[in-house]
RNA sequence: GGAGAGAUGGCCGAGUAGGUCGAAGGCGCUCGCCUGCUAAGCGAGUAUACUGGGAAACCGGUAUCGAGGGUUCGAAUCCCUCUCUCUCCGCCA
C-alpha cells in the first residue's frame, strides 16, 4: 500500500470539470465585501475578509499578464505554423522562448496566489440565511414548535443505560473492553431494536416520502469531505486511516451529497431525495466528560440520512418537507418531541439555515437532539462544483443542497427505552416498530 | 500482489511520423421548415471555467482531449509520475 502524503494537500484541488471551486462566490464577494463581513459576525466568530480584496486584485493582475503573453504566444506560434521555410523563424523562436519562459514565472506566482485565495475561502463559514434568527448560543435558539405531551409516570423514570444494563440489551462496559470509551455492545433485543428502527425509518422514508434509497461507502477521500465542508476546518474531529488518505464519514451526508460532485444536473430531476443509512464514526474531540454516560455520545452511531438536491427556488420548502418527514418518525413511535430554530451562533460552518428535531427524555428529564436539518444553499454545491441546468439552454447554476437526520439510531433508540419503560423494567415496543421485531410487543 | 489494455465533448466514436483541433462523423437535444396525425425528411444551433469590455444582448482573451509535470516557438498527439476503468493470473468475504 502507497500512501502519496505528498500529494495530500493538492488533491484537494484536483477536480476534473470544476477548477478551484470558491466557496463563497468570488464575484459577489468582491462586491458586497463588507455586507457580508457583517453577516458573517452574527455567527460570533470575527472573520477577517480584508486579505481577500488583496489577494483577488493581485490573482486577476497576474491573470491578464500570463494570458496577454499567452495571447502573443499563440499568434506567433500560429505565424511559424504557415511558414515554408522554418529557418526562417530562428528570431521569432527565440523571443518566445523568452515569452515562454515569463510565462512560466507568472504562472507560477498565480498558482501561489490562488492557492492562498483558495485555504483563505475554504476556512470562511456560510452566510447565515436572513430568516436565522440572530443570536450567540444554544441559549438564544427558538421554540418552533412541540409535539405530543411527556408522559406521566407513576414512578420515577430511569435513564436508557439502567434500563438497557438491566434488560441486557446493552453492553457499555464490554463495549469499552472491546475498543474504547464511547463505544458500545448491543446485545439480544438490543441490537434487533437497532435494525427494527433501521429498517422502520427506510421503509418510511422510501416508500411514503419517496426518497431513493443509497448505500454507499463508509470511508471517504479528502475531495468530498472537502466538499461538504467537513475539511480543511474539521480534520480533528474525523477518523484518518493509516496508509491510505481516506476518512470515515462522520455522516452520511458527505458520501451522499458528493454522489453528485463535479455534475450538471438536469433541472428536470429536482429536487433528488435520497435516503441513506450508515454508521457514523466522530472523534468527539473537545467533549471530554460531555454525556459520558449512555448512548447519547458515541465514537461511531447509526443514522439514516435524508439528503436532498434543489433549485435554489424551492429549497426552503423542501426543506419544511424534509424537516416534516424526519418528524414523521417520531410521531409513528408516538414519542414527545419539539422542533428548535437554530440562531446564528449555533448553526453549523456550511448551513444557512438549520432545524433541530428535540425528542423527549423522561430518564433525563429534557429535550435532547435526534436530528439536525439543513439548508447549505449553495455553499455545498459551490464547493463541491454541483450544478444544474434550469432549462436545457440555460446556464448551468449552483444547486441547494439540504439534509436532515431521519434520525439518529442510537437516540432514537435511548428515546424508546425511556419513553416506554414501564413500573417493572420492562420496556413496551411501540406498535410502528412490532412488524419489525417480529411482533415482540415487550422487551424483559 | 503479478501481466496486459485503455481513459477524447450529454452519449458513441475519429484523430497519435507534434502545427490553422475546442477537436471529424454519428446519436441525442433545441429552434425553424416540411407533413392530415405519427414516423421519416430538410436547415440552423448545441461544452465549461476564469478574465477584459458592455446597462444588457453580446463581443474579445486564456485555459480545458483522466490529473500533474517535462520536451518544444507550438502537444489530444512525444517523455515522466499519479489516478481510475477493463481483461487474465494469484489471494480473499
Amino acid at each position: 500500500m502507497t500512501n502519496e502524503k505528498s500529494n495530500v494537500k493538492e488533491s484537494i484541488f484536483r477536480e476534473s470539470k470544476v477548477k478551484a471551486p470558491l466557496m463563497l462566490d468570488a464575484r459577489y464577494l468582491r462586491e458586497n465585501l463588507e455586507a457580508v463581513e457583517a453577516r458573517l459576525k452574527s455567527r460570533g466568530e470575527g472573520v477577517d475578509l480584508s486579505g481577500f480584496r488583496q489577494l483577488d486584485e493581485r490573482r486577476r493582475e497576474l491573470l491578464q499578464q500570463s494570458e496577454s503573453l499567452k495571447a502573443l504566444r499563440n499568434k506567433v506560434t500560429e505565424e511559424i505554423s504557415r511558414l515554408k521555410d522554418k529557418s526562417q523563424a530562428e528570431g521569432q523562436k527565440a523571443q518566445m522562448r523568452e515569452v515562454s519562459q515569463q510565462i512560466k514565472g507568472l504562472d507560477e506566482s498565480l498558482r501561489q496566489v490562488e492557492e492562498e485565495l483558495q485555504n483563505f475561502l475554504l476556512t470562511v463559514p456560510n452566510i447565515p440565511n436572513p430568516t436565522t434568527p440572530v443570536g450567540r448560543s444554544e441559549a438564544d435558539n427558538v421554540v418552533a414548535r412541540t409535539w405530543g405531551e411527556p408522559g406521566n409516570y407513576s414512578f420515577a423514570p430511569k435513564p436508557h443505560w439502567e434500563i438497557g444494563e438491566e434488560l441486557g440489551i446493552l453492553d457499555f462496559e464490554r463495549g469499552a473492553k472491546l475498543t474504547g470509551a464511547r463505544f458500545t455492545l448491543y446485545k439480544g433485543q438490543g441490537a434487533r431494536l437497532e435494525r427494527a428502527l433501521i429498517n422502520f425509518m427506510l421503509d418510511l422514508h422510501t416508500q411514503e416520502h419517496n426518497y431513493i434509497e443509497m448505500l454507499p461507502p463508509f470511508m471517504v477521500n479528502r475531495e468530498s469531505m472537502t466538499g461538504t465542508g467537513q475539511l480543511p476546518k474539521f480534520e480533528d474531529d474525523l477518523f484518518h486511516l493509516e496508509g491510505v488518505d481516506y476518512f470515515l464519514i462522520p455522516t452520511a451526508e458527505v458520501p451522499i451529497t458528493n454522489i453528485h460532485r463535479s455534475e450538471i444536473l438536469k433541472g428536470s430531476d429536482l429536487p433528488i431525495s435520497y435516503v441513506a443509512y450508515t454508521p457514523c464514526f466522530r472523534k468527539e474531540a473537545g467533549s471530554y466528560g460531555k454525556d459520558t454516560r449512555g448512548l447519547i455520545r458515541q465514537h461511531q452511531f447509526n443514522k439514516v440520512e435524508l439528503v436532498k438536491f434543489t433549485s435554489p427556488e424551492t429549497s426552503y420548502q423542501e426543506l419544511e418537507k424534509l424537516l416534516g418527514n424526519a418528524e414523521e418518525v417520531l410521531r409513528r413511535l408516538n414519542i414527545p418531541y419539539r422542533v428548535v430554530e437554530l440562531c446564528t451562533g449555533d448553526i453549523g460552518f456550511s448551513s444557512a439555515k438549520t432545524f433541530d428535531i428535540e425528542v423527549w427524555l423522561p430518564g433525563q428529564n429534557c429535550y435532547r437532539e435526534i436530528s439536525s436539518c439543513s439548508n447549505f444553499e449553495d455553499f455545498q454545491a459551490r464547493r463541491a462544483g454541483i450544478r444544474f441546468r434550469p432549462d436545457e439552454k440555460a446556464k448551468p447554476e449552483y444547486v441547494h443542497t439540504l439534509n436532515g437526520s431521519g434520525l439518529a439510531v442510537g437516540r432514537t433508540v435511548v428515546a424508546v427505552l425511556e419513553n416506554y419503560q414501564q413500573a417493572d423494567g420492562t420496556v413496551l415496543v411501540p406498535e410502528a416498530l412490532r412488524p419489525y421485531m417480529g411482533g415482540v410487543e415487550k422487551i424483559g
